[in-house]
DNA sequence: GATTAGCACTCTCTTCTATAGAGTGCTAAT
DNA sequence: ATTAGCACTCTATAGAAGAGAGTGCTAATC
């Protein structure tokens, strides 16, 4: 719909205010790209893309800057991604290629990674617990009060908690119990674990011993509550190093958000395809956001989440950068956890 | 050593300093707290207490404000710790209520409410997994390719890894293993397993399987490389409520510290005392801090540290209050943990 | 008809100056 | 020993002036 000189303007328009921060005016643009026009029509087409909504003016004698609609379509049909330097690659895959890691460790490092290489905040959402499929049960009694509460998935995750040995049951009688639970629920998504299949199990146990049920009540509930995934969140103080967040308090409100575990859960947690996918500005449904973007991707095997990754920025982002950050680093990740979250 | 009238009027400023961050004269003073005594007399006193070092000025005509010394002194011989009020005690404490919780949870919440209690960013590090006394392995298979690797200390925490099985080693094998393993270094602080003591038990595995002496290596260098111990942080974004840190680019450099978790660790890992410690301006052993204080409490059982808590603000920050509430929370903390770490 | 040079006009940002305000140190009176 | 009074210092703030960048419009040019 825009002719092609529109098209190179606004690319060029875009491009240069990403990079200085600065609103460009036509004269400047003129200077700086070789577009082989003078600014006089420079400042024609300006003025259409501004009627146009493409761009706007912060104030009547100032340059031009990209409106929401603006880096929309920059991002959609303007850009071409910005391939990494080998260097940047290599920093990327390095980051992982620490064998035999801890998964949480795994993660910890992507995202330090990714935030260095990107000169954004990095978001990085673990495996969605709930949707893991319970493995297996274990009690193993630490001694003669306490008991060591294991919940092993399929995929090798485990969850682990203190409990207190309930009265009159010996360790030998733990080992039984681990082994019926397993054995009935073996196969049954986490999410499920609370739900009515327990009931059942609550009354088999509830016959043989009071004590018991309380026990497993209070695991059930104590493993439910494990709830919210975990985020790891690195270079929020990239944030700083732009000019859009020179003012203290507007930075405070942000990072404030990104202290929040629910919150960052829910940033990512809406994200599911398994593309590149873009918030920019006005988009974001947290009011807080809408001067940042978003570049996400997510990652699943046979429907369940393994994890989402995303880099967070200013709205004036280095999309280009980005983009490529975030898929190469999808790919190695995926990589790296298709052998053991399977 | 200091003349009454100078120790309220030291107090006085102090306090006032704290509270409204702005340079205090003799007029101000006299005005704000009834002292008895006129501008002139406290401006002699001032100047005297300039000349001690206790106070110094910003510039010739502005009044004083608290030099480091000053505020040594007044934080050994001038301030009353003020007690929290009963909502703001109820907030720490219920913090921790939620029985059962993870420890990890416990950590995160404490963190969050001292955070939020104190009005400055709150440390606190976890039980130092080295000085933890292994009390057995555990292996467990997860198919016919993984193995569940897990090493529980006799307080109860879990470490777990993913490891592949060795080659040619079965089900029943594994748990052989597992428990000669135990057997032999049951008792063993965290720390020494990769010592010498490692060696002999090199020696018996690699009679029987030269795959299953890699196994071990890696396992051991493994759970050794966990190394660092986790450090929950809260309330970081209070640091930017002060006018002190109004300059973003000081910001940036201090919160960027406290993006390294090895620097946290540095931070608290000296603390020793469990009497509450403070850490005024230049006391600081990172440069980046000068401008920070630190009130920490540590505590442990048996010799063995299991957490360091700690508030972190401006030198300028409200100590009568911060001290109250790290008091009070290690008290919480101690009372909630005591029972399971022993 | 599209493009461009020229020009008057607008708005911001920076620099400079003047002034108000707070505080000090000293001296002399109490 | 304490205090009132006063001249002096320094900062922070507001206002004014000017530079700089950019715009939109008109008329000339390709």
């Amino acid at each position: 719909m825009l002719s092609e000189r529109k098209r190179t303007i606004l690319k060029a328009l875009i491009s240069d205010y990403i990079q200085r921060a600065e609103p460009v005016g036509s004269r400047t643009l003129a200077r700086r790209y070789n577009l082989g026009i003078s600014p006089a029509t420079i400042r024609n087409e300006m003025a259409d893309l501004d009627d146009m909504g493409y761009l706007k003016q912060p104030h009547t004698s100032a340059g031009r800057v990209p409106s929401y609609k603006g880096y929309r379509y920059f991002v959609d049909s303007l850009m071409q991604a910005e391939k990494l330097t080998s260097e940047e690659e290599q920093r990327l895959s390095r980051s992982l290629q620490q064998r035999l890691a801890k998964i949480d460790t795994v993660f910890y490092r992507a995202s330090k990674a990714l935030s260095e290489v990107s000169h954004y905040i990095s978001l990085i959402m673990g495996p969605v617990l709930g949707q893991q499929i319970f493995q297996q049960l274990r009690l193993i009694p630490l001694d003669s009060k306490y008991v060591v509460v294991l919940l092993i998935t399929d995929t090798g995750l485990v969850q682990d908690r203190l409990m207190e040995i309930p009265r009159g049951i010996s360790a030998s009688e733990l080992d039984q119990i681990a082994r019926l639970f397993t054995r009935l629920l073996a196969g049954v998504p986490l999410e499920d674990l609370s739900g009515s299949l327990l009931q059942e199990l609550y009354k088999v146990f509830s016959r043989r011993n009071r004590a018991l049920q309380e026990f497993f009540e209070d695991l059930i509930s104590n493993f439910a509550s494990a709830g919210g995934e975990k985020v790891y969140l690195g270079g929020t103080t990239n944030l700083l190093k732009h000019p859009e967040f020179s003012d203290v308090e507007k930075v405070r409100g942000l990072l404030q958000l990104l202290e929040e575990r629910e919150f960052l859960c829910g940033l990512l947690a809406d994200v599911t395809s398994k593309d590149i996918e873009i918030i920019i500005g006005e988009e974001n449904k947290y009011v807080e956001m809408q001067e940042c973007s978003i570049v996400t991707a997510s990652y699943e095997i046979g429907g369940r989440k393994v994890y989402t990754i995303g880099v967070l920025g200013p709205t004036r982002m280095d999309y280009a950068r980005v983009v490529s950050a975030v898929e190469f680093m999808q790919k190695q990740l995926s990589d790296t956890l298709r052998e053991i979250l399977r």
